[in-house]
RNA sequence: GCGCCCGUAGCUCAAUUGGAUAGAGUACUUGACUACGAAUCAAGCGGUUAGAGGUUCGAGUCCUCUCGGGCGCGCCA
C-alpha cells in the first residue's frame, strides 16, 4: 500500500521518493499516509505549505480516496475496499507463511544463548538470554536463515574448583542427591562467605580447578556428577519454556582444544607475559585479554576464542550471535579484537547481543551473595495463578493443566520480551504475573476469542468487500505491516518489536470486537469472519515468533 | 578515576529512528455482560520529556556541560 503511495508521489515530483520520506500520521483522522514537505522546501525554494498544497492538488489516482494539505504535510487517504480485499486475500492464501521471506537464503547463523552455569540455579538473567535467543532464532528462520542454537553451558572454570573444595569440606552426598542444585548453591555461597575471612580458600579453589583441568580422576568424577544432575534440572525448565537446542557444547567441551589455539597465538606473536600471566594486548583503550593465568590454567576468554574458531570451522556461519548480558560487553569487544589480530576475517561477523540486567531494588542480582531469584519458582507461581483464573472464568475447559501452563509461561516470557532488549529490568513478580493489559494472557485471550468466533461462524466460502468501516480499517492497517515488523525485528535483533506489534494488533482487534457485530445476518458476515480469520493467522504467528503458545481456548 | 548504558505521567514502558496536539498499560474514578468469551470494551484523571545551553524550518531523539542512577575496568564467568 505504501509502495503505491510512493509510486504516485514519484510521478508527481519526478524525484526519488525514499521509504523514510513517507510516514504514518500520528492521528488516524489525519489520513493513512503523510508526506512532510519541509525537506523539499529548500530545494524548491518555496514554503512547505505551498508545496503541500500543490502536491495535494496533483494527486489523482484510482487507489487514493483524497489528499489534503495541512500545515506543510500532504495527508493521503487510501481507497479502502480494494486494499482490504487484496491484503486479506494475501493473508488467507499465505496463511502462516505471511511475513516470511528468503532474505537469509539458507545462510547459517549461530546463536549462543541461555548458557546457564552448572551447579547453579537457573536465574532470571538466563531466562532473558533464553527467550530472547529463542525468538531471534525463530525470526531468522522466518526470514530464510538457518539458525543454530548453542547452549554454551558454563560447566568449566575456577568456580568448579571452588565448588570441589567446598564439597570436600562441608558437602554431603545424600543432600546433593536429593536436592542437587539447591545444596550445591548453598556450598557455593558458603565458600564465598568463608573466603572473605580466609583468603587461602581462593588459592585452594584455583588449585582444585587446575587439578580438574589436568584430569584428576576423582575431581573429574565429582564434576561429571554435578553436571548430570544440573542438566536434569535445566531440562525441566526448557520443556516448560518450549525451547530446544542444536548443541549443548559447553565450556568443558573445549578443554582439550585450547592448547593448539594458545600455540597459534604464540606463533602469531600475540602472546605477552604480564605479571606471570599470558595476555594479548588489545590496544590502549582496553585492559589486555587474559589467555593463561600465572598457574597455567585457562580462562573464559581462552575458551571463547577456541569456541568461536571451532564454530566457524563446523558451521561456516554468516553471523555468530552471542545473547549475553550487557555487563560482558568488554569481554566480547576483546574477543573480536583478538580473533581479528589472529587474522580471521570472519571475526567481524561476531556480534554481541547485549541485554539489560535484571535488578532488584536497583542492584544487580548476584549468585555469590545468595541474592537470586529462581526461575522455577516464578514459573510455578505463574502457572498456579493461570490455573486459578481458569477455574474462575472457564471451569468447563478441557485440558486445564496444559493450558494453564501455556498461559502462565506465556505471561513470563512476554513480560520479558516486551521491553526493549537493552533496558535493565527491575524485578517485579507482581507485574510479571499480571494477566490484564499489555500482557501475554491478554494476547492469548484475544487469540482465543477470535478462534471462538471462527468456531461459531463455521466455514466461510468466499467474501467480497463492499465497505470498510473505521474499526475494520484499523485492523487491516495493522495486518498489512506485519511483514515489515518481522523484518525490522530481525535486522534489529530485537523481539520487543514483535511484542509491541502483537499488543497493538490485539488492541485494535478487541476494539473492533467490542464495537462491531461480527456474526450477523447481513451480507457483511462472510467478510467480517474472514477478517477475524486473518487476525487469527497473524496474531498466532506473532505469538509463535515470541515463543509463546496460542491455545484456541483458555 | 576511566569506559559503556540510562533518566519521559504516581508506577512499568512507547514514540514510525529528526516531524503535526509526547502515547499505551497499570493504579484511581465512571459506564457497558438477554451480540459473537468482561483475562474485554468505552470514557475521565494524570507531563516544564532530570536541568542548562547549542545545532535547524522542526529536538524526547543529535552535540556540549551539570545533576542523578546502573554496569564494567588481569589472573571469576
Amino acid at each position: 500500500m505504501k509502495q503505491k503511495v510512493m509510486e504516485v508521489l514519484q510521478a508527481i515530483l519526478a524525484e526519488n521518493i525514499e521509504d523514510q520520506m513517507i510516514e504514518v500520521p500520528v492521528y488516524t483522522r489525519l489520513g493513512d499516509y503523510a508526506l512532510p514537505c519541509f525537506p523539499l522546501a529548500k530545494k524548491m525554494k518555496k514554503s512547505p505549505v505551498l508545496i503541500a498544497e500543490e502536491i495535494a492538488a496533483l494527486i489523482k489516482d484510482s487507489s487514493i480516496e483524497k489528499a489534503e494539505a495541512v500545515n506543510g504535510y500532504v495527508n493521503i487517504f487510501m481507497k479502502r475496499t480494494g486494499f482490504t480485499q487484496s491484503i486479506m486475500n494475501e493473508i488467507l492464501s499465505d496463511s502462516n507463511q505471511y511475513g516470511s521471506s528468503n532474505i537469509g537464503n539458507g545462510r547459517v547463523i549461530t546463536i549462543d544463548m541461555s548458557s546457564p552455569n552448572i551447579a547453579k540455579p537457573f536465574s532470571m538473567g538466563h531466562l532473558r538470554s533464553t527467550v530472547i535467543g529463542n525468538s531471534i532464532s525463530l525470526l531468522h528462520e522466518k526470514s530464510g536463515f538457518q539458525p543454530v542454537k548453542i547452549n554454551y553451558l558454563g560447566d568449566w572454570g575456577t568456580q568448579f574448583g571452588k565448588l570441589l573444595v567446598a564439597y570436600r569440606l562441608w558437602g554431603n552426598e545424600k543432600q546433593v542427591q536429593e536436592k542437587p542444585i539447591e545444596s550445591l548453591l548453598m556450598l557455593y555461597i558458603r565458600f564465598h562467605k568463608e573466603a572473605e575471612q580466609d583468603e587461602s580458600l581462593n588459592d585452594k579453589g584455583r588449585a582444585a580447578f587446575k587439578s580438574l583441568e589436568d584430569g584428576d580422576p576423582e575431581a573429574l568424577a565429582l564434576w561429571k556428577w554435578f553436571r548430570t544432575e544440573s542438566l536434569k534440572e535445566f531440562q525441566k525448565i526448557y520443556d516448560l519454556l518450549g525451547v530446544s537446542f542444536d548443541s549443548y557444547q559447553g565450556e568443558a567441551y573445549y578443554n582439550d582444544k585450547m592448547e593448539p589455539i594458545v600455540e597459534e597465538l604464540n606463533q602469531k606473536n600475540l602472546l605477552m607475559e604480564s605479571n606471570g600471566a599470558l595476555v594479548v594486548d588489545v590496544g590502549e583503550h582496553m585492559p589486555p585479554c587474559l589467555i593463561k593465568k600465572s598457574d597455567g590454567a585457562t580462562l573464559y576468554a581462552t575458551r571463547d576464542i577456541t569456541a568461536a574458531i571451532d564454530r566457524f570451522t563446523t558451521h561456516q556461519f554468516a553471523k555468530s550471535l552471542y545473547v549475553v548480558g550487557n555487563e560482558q560487553s568488554l569481554h566480547f569487544a576483546q574477543l573480536k579484537i583478538v580473533l581479528n589480530k589472529m587474522g580471521y576475517e570472519w571475526a567481524d561477523s561476531l556480534q554481541h547481543i547485549p541485554f539489560g540486567l535484571i535488578l532488584k531494588n536497583g542492584k544487580k542480582l548476584s549468585t555469590r551473595e545468595g541474592k537470586i531469584v529462581l526461575l522455577e519458582e516464578v514459573l510455578k507461581e505463574a502457572i498456579q495463578l493461570a490455573e486459578a483464573n481458569i477455574e474462575e472464568k472457564n471451569p468447563k475447559l478441557l485440558n486445564k493443566k496444559e493450558i494453564a501452563q501455556a498461559v502462565g509461561v506465556g505471561a513470563i516470557i512476554f513480560s520479558d520480551l516486551k521491553q526493549h532488549r537493552k533496558h535493565d529490568i527491575e524485578f517485579d513478580l507482581k507485574k510479571m504475573l499480571q494477566t490484564e493489559g499489555e500482557t501475554g494472557p491478554y494476547l492469548q485471550y484475544s487469540y482465543a476469542r477470535a478462534c471462538s468466533i471462527l468456531r461459531k461462524a463455521g466455514e466461510v466460502e468466499s467474501f467480497h468487500v463492499t465497505e470498510v468501516n473505521d474499526h475494520e480499517w484499523e485492523v487491516i492497517k495493522q495486518l498489512e505491516i506485519f511483514p515489515q515488523i518481522v523484518s525490522r525485528a530481525t535486522t534489529e535483533l530485537d523481539p520487543s518489536v514483535v511484542a509491541k506489534y502483537a499488543v497493538s494488533l490485539a488492541q485494535t482487534f478487541n476494539s473492533y470486537y467490542g464495537n462491531v457485530q461480527i456474526v450477523t445476518n447481513s451480507n457483511l458476515m462472510e467478510y467480517r469472519v474472514s477478517l477475524v480469520h486473518c487476525v487469527v493467522i497473524v496474531l498466532g504467528e506473532a505469538l509463535r515468533l515470541l515463543g509463546i503458545q496460542a491455545p484456541e481456548e483458555m
